[in-house]
Order: structure tokens, then C-alpha cells, then sequence
DNA sequence: TTTGACTCTGTGGTGCACCCTAGCCTTTAA
DNA sequence: TTAAAGGCTAGGGTGCACCACAGAGTCAAA
């Protein structure tokens, strides 16, 4: 069982964001101490925390995370997962594009000049 | 000269931009009614809204804006240009890196499955 | 036992680029 | 002349995913 510090530590996760995704229902310790309120996490804690900076590099949104992490079985993984690929191909025929466009603008501007 | 909204229909431009944009020094008004405070706009006005545009949609900020806004030779755009250009280029390599990953984590999870 | 390091809660702030609303004034067409 | 349409300002709100801080309680090693 690790205290909060020494998870953040583990995971690269702040502790700030380890309190706000408990507060999202994300990702909760593994006991919480009645008296003190201290959160406790465990390996459990560490391989959903893993499972959530990568969907986070995937750039899901914490709302998309949620529904996953819900249903325990991960039944919705594969096809968010899925949705994020497509996102993110078309982000990249967004960007290509607009380095065409910024190519032919440099030139435009470059054959004002010769004129 | 146009008011603010023929100006808005005429660039695509939200009222509220173009009065935002007055307020951080990037498109001002060609002149405003000294009585009534009406904002008119000319046909300058509407070159520099399409080279905002295009810069908005080359992902450059605000203040990047105006940084070859306040430049009246436009002397800094060129190099805003290929920053952004270099910028996109990145932002491509790294999409297309979590798309690899994406399909990764895919497969492994699939073949988990057939075990 | 002390002391320093740690933890807690609650609340507010951040950045960006706008969008929206209320309340008032002005223009314009009928 | 009147009424709708449009303009103005000032100020607040938005979304996202956190970060920061104060003030209080708690733990752990010397």
C-alpha cells in the first residue's frame, strides 16, 4: 500500500490529479483510513493508473475515460480506442493539409517579391 | 464601408471577435463614429481580417498575431510562418507515433484474448 | 517529545479565445 | 412617427484538466 506521495512518485501522476480523479470517480485508492481520510493505493491502483496515462497520450478526455473505467469488464476499451485512431488520423490530414497551405503561402508571398 | 455586421457576414468573422480583436490591438476599425461609437470597416480592414484567418487557422495564437499585426511591413510573418509550419510537422510525427501505439495496444489486447 | 515532513479539505485560479446577456442608445424603413 | 433592427459597453461565463494555497490535522524518526 502506498501513500499518496510515493504513488505520485510511482506513477508520474500528481497527487493533485490523484485527488481530482478520485473526486471524477476514476480512479479511487484502495482503502481510504476512516480516521485520518489518508487514501492508500495498491498495484491494482497501479496498473489503472497506467491504463489511464495512456489513454490520456491517446488524448481521451476524462469523460471518455469514465465510461471505461465504469464497467469493469473494459467492454468499451477496444472501441474508444478505436475512435480515438480515426480522431487522430484526422487531426493529421487536418495538419498536412494546412502545411500545404502555409508551403503555398510562403511561395506566394516570395513571387510578390520577384514582381 | 461596412458595419460591424455586413463586416461580420463578409469575413466570417463573429461580431464579438471583431470587437475582441479591436480590443487586443489586432483589426481595428478603418474609423469609428466619434458620436455613436459605431464601428466602420473598409476594404483594408478586410484584407488583414483574411490574413488573420489564415493565421488562425495556421494555429497561431493572439499574441503571434500580433506581434506582425504591430509590424505594419508584416516583416515577422514569414518567420511566424515557417515556426508554425515546423510546429505542425511535429505535432504530425507525434500523432502519427500515438497511432502506432494505438494499434499496438490494440493487438495486445487482442491477443490476450485468444490465449 | 519534538519537529519536520506529510496529509487532509475546501476553495479559488489558470489559459485561451472567444460567447452571451442586460440595459441602453441609434438608425432605418414603413 | 414609430417600431423593428441593429449598435454600444461592461461584465460575467465557458470548457478542460488540472494547479496552488491556506489552515488544520497526522505521522515518523531522532
Amino acid at each position: 500500500m502506498y501513500k499518496i506521495s510515493e504513488f505520485s512518485e510511482l506513477t508520474g501522476l500528481s497527487k493533485e490529479t490523484l485527488r481530482y480523479y478520485e473526486q471524477e470517480k476514476l480512479l479511487e485508492p484502495a482503502y481510504v483510513d476512516p480516521s485520518n481520510h489518508y487514501r492508500y493505493y495498491d498495484d491494482g491502483s497501479f496498473f489503472l493508473a497506467a491504463l489511464l496515462q495512456k489513454l490520456r497520450n491517446f488524448e481521451c478526455t476524462i469523460q471518455e475515460m469514465k465510461v471505461v473505467m465504469d464497467n469493469e469488464s473494459f467492454k468499451d476499451l477496444e472501441s474508444l480506442l478505436e475512435r480515438k485512431k480515426t480522431r487522430l488520423e484526422e487531426e493529421v490530414q487536418q495538419k498536412q493539409q494546412k502545411i500545404r497551405e502555409i508551403k503555398a503561402f510562403i511561395r506566394s508571398g516570395q513571387e510578390e517579391s520577384d514582381t
